[in-house]
This record gives C-alpha cells, structure tokens and sequence, in this order.
DNA sequence: TTTACTTCTTATCAAATGTCAATGCAAGCC
DNA sequence: GGCTTGCATTGACATTTGATAAGAAGTAAA
C-alpha cells in the first residue's frame, strides 16, 4: 500500500529524510472508513489522531436538541483529533465520521515515538502543528464573533476551496454556524453581485 | 516582591518543589501596566507570554472597521500571549492591554529554561496547558456556532463569575459576539425570569 | 421506469439581533 | 454644587437569521 500524502508529510512536514522514512514505513497502521462511518464517538476515550491519506473526514459536537456543530473538516494530509481526550485520556464529546470513503493513517503513541527514534526532530515539528493549529482557532473565534455570516462564507470559500467542493452545503453552514436556508440565502445574494465561486 | 498566585502556579500546577520554586525565583521578570496600557500590539512580535499575578488583562483583535473582536479575558493565574507570533516570531495581529491596573509576570525562552533546568517536568506540564487552551477553545466555537447569545451568555456566567464583576459590559458583549444593547436585553429577559446572578 | 431519498432552493412568517437615538446614572473633576 | 464623561438601559425601527413548509433537481434503489 503507497501513502504518497503520508510519506510527504513525514518527508516535508516532519523532516525525516527518504531513508529515514523507510525505517518509519513498517510501523505505519491504517484504517479505512467508508462513507458515514465513524472514527469517534462521543463517550469513547480518543486514543491517537488520523491523518488523512485520502477522503474527507469531519469533527463535530452535538448539542441538546441532537443538532451538529461542525469544529472541523479534514481533507488530505490533515491530521484530526479529540487532542483533549487523547492527552488526558478522557472520553470525548465529539464524534469523527467520514464525508467519502476515506483512508487514514492512525497515528497513536507507539507510532510517534518509533518517529522520533529515528528524527528527534519531528517532537518540535509536532509543537508546530499544535500552535498553527491554535492560530486557527483564534481566527475561527474571531471570525464567528464579528464577521457575518456572508464575510464568513467568503473567508471559507477562500480558504478551502477544495472542502467547499467535496462536501454538501447543509454542512458548510453548520460550520459557519448558519442554517443551511440562510447559506442558500447568502450564496444568492453573492451570485447577484456577480460572485464566482 | 511576594508573587504569591504565580507561586502557587509553579509549585502546585508546574510540580516544583519548594525548594525548586527559590532557585528560580531569581530569575523572575515581573511587568506592571496600568489600566488601559497595552502589553502587545498588532504589528509587533509578540516574545513571551504574560502570567497574570494580580489584575486583569484582555487579548482581542480589531476588525477593518475598528471594532474589537475579544478573544479572552485573563485574570489572576491565567497565561496570555499570542502563541502563534511567540513561535513563529512573526507579527502579532493581536492587541493584549489591561483593564485593571495590573502585575505580570514575564515568561520568556530564558526563564522557561531556567525552570526546565530545575524541573524537566515543567515541559510536560506546559503541553497540558496547550492542550486544555485547544479544549477551551472548541467548547468556545462550539458555542458560537451552535448556541444562542442568552445560551453564550449563561455559559459565561457559569464559567467566569468573578471576570462578570470585573469587566465592563460591553466588553462581556464583545466575548459574546453580540452587541451590548443586545446583552442588556438578554440580562433583562433572564432577570424577568427570575435568574440571580 | 417508478419510487424514495437527499440536497438545495424559495417563500412566508416569526424571532433574534443590530442600529440609532435618547435617557438615566454614577464617578470623577472643576 | 454643577459639569463632563463613560457605561448601561430602553425604545423604535431595520436587518438578519431561524423555522416551517413546499417544490425542484439529482441520485440511488426497487
């Protein structure tokens, strides 16, 4: 099975070089889901984070009334995770299914620390991804308390648009924390101003 | 100067001992600012992270129109700082100023490796912090995204009654992502439903 | 093909929230 | 005391968004 995304995260990303990829290749696990299927459930301790090969995954919350709340969606080469109950090993309150049939790479405690046996290095590229991931929160929080749903949109569009592609809107609006009607809404407007998506 | 708060933090929440705690104390950076004194503004990289002893701090952006979007507010024992600029040592599009006159303690790369120096540990529990700030901010976007702003509003309550008495309103209504008028009339509705804050 | 199902759109009405303006209130200052 | 200033509240009105229902288009299954 070739990883080619996993390889170039490791190799690019992680800063391993060819051969010491090679060392790493044996210990890489998979798993495979299909289309709805779930990664996590609400109530189960996560015990490593995915990293997409290929597919689409999506990280949410349910509230009360049985509604989702879309934190996250993760096309490839995105790592996804409930990092609060894997550190702390606590059972989540977010469920990971998949959009399309995907493929991922789970990347649990043993698989990290054969990593950095062979490239110390990739502890720090870790941290990194940790804080950019932060960076991304911030804007997203910034975003959901004094953008529009409309300013929304558009920084969603320009940023993923591979995502806004790939999944239906109904999701894209949960993300944005609008009601799929209000997208529809938004999407026509912008359309009357001449917007090409 | 007795820092009794950021103590009590390295002892009980960084695992030095009290002996652990008089080797470092020599190498405390304390900064004061008053009421309304900035701490980092956007454009400037931000170098360190402030803890705040006694006081209270905002951290917020400020939108193309020039309304400030609050991203978090920091009293007694908390840690604020853009992570992002610190470790990426790029510009800040953040500002952080006080709202009380207020004592920082500053935790910069060579007061957090005199700490390592005499308690490896520290860095493990520095993770944890990452973690639980990644964990607050989803329950945040979560909200955001899927609560209405009485809901918002109680959750804040529920979470910070003592920042409630400490900051203004409108600033409250800032955290909220609504506007102030509109959190007085949520206060009014709650209070003609008998809710005692 | 027909049927069922999902997604997206549209329309209507209601509720939530924003905008603007006026007022009241308390703190600080002269 | 009288004045200013900033914050909170309130009211009237506009805008945005939600709720509900209905319909159109596409897809998959029978």
């Amino acid at each position: 099975m070739s990883l080619p995304n996993f390889r170039k995260f490791l190799i690019e990303k992680g800063g391993l070089s060819e051969e010491e990829f090679s060392q790493v290749e044996p210990f890489i696990k998979t798993k495979s889901v299909t289309s709805y299927e779930f990664l996590l459930k609400a109530g189960e301790v996560c015990s490593h984070s995915f990293f997409v090969e290929q597919g689409v995954l999506r990280f949410y919350a349910l509230n009360e009334e049985g509604k989702e709340n879309i934190l996250q969606f993760a096309t490839e080469s995105w790592i996804v995770s409930d990092r609060g109950s894997v550190f702390f090993q606590e059972p989540s309150t977010y469920y990971i299914d998949a959009i399309e049939d995907t493929l991922t790479v789970v990347l649990d405690d043993a698989f990290i620390s054969e990593v950095v046996k062979v490239n110390s290095n990739f502890r720090i590229q870790n941290e990194k991804l940790l804080q950019n991931h932060i960076r991304h929160l911030y804007k997203r929080v910034t975003l959901l308390i004094g953008a529009t749903a409309k300013a929304r949109y558009l920084e969603f569009v320009n940023m993923y648009p591979d995502i806004m592609l790939r999944v239906p809107q109904w999701m894209i609006a949960s993300y944005l924390g609008i009601t799929p009607e209000s997208l529809s809404r938004v999407r026509k407007a912008l359309a009357n101003e001449n917007f090409k998506p």
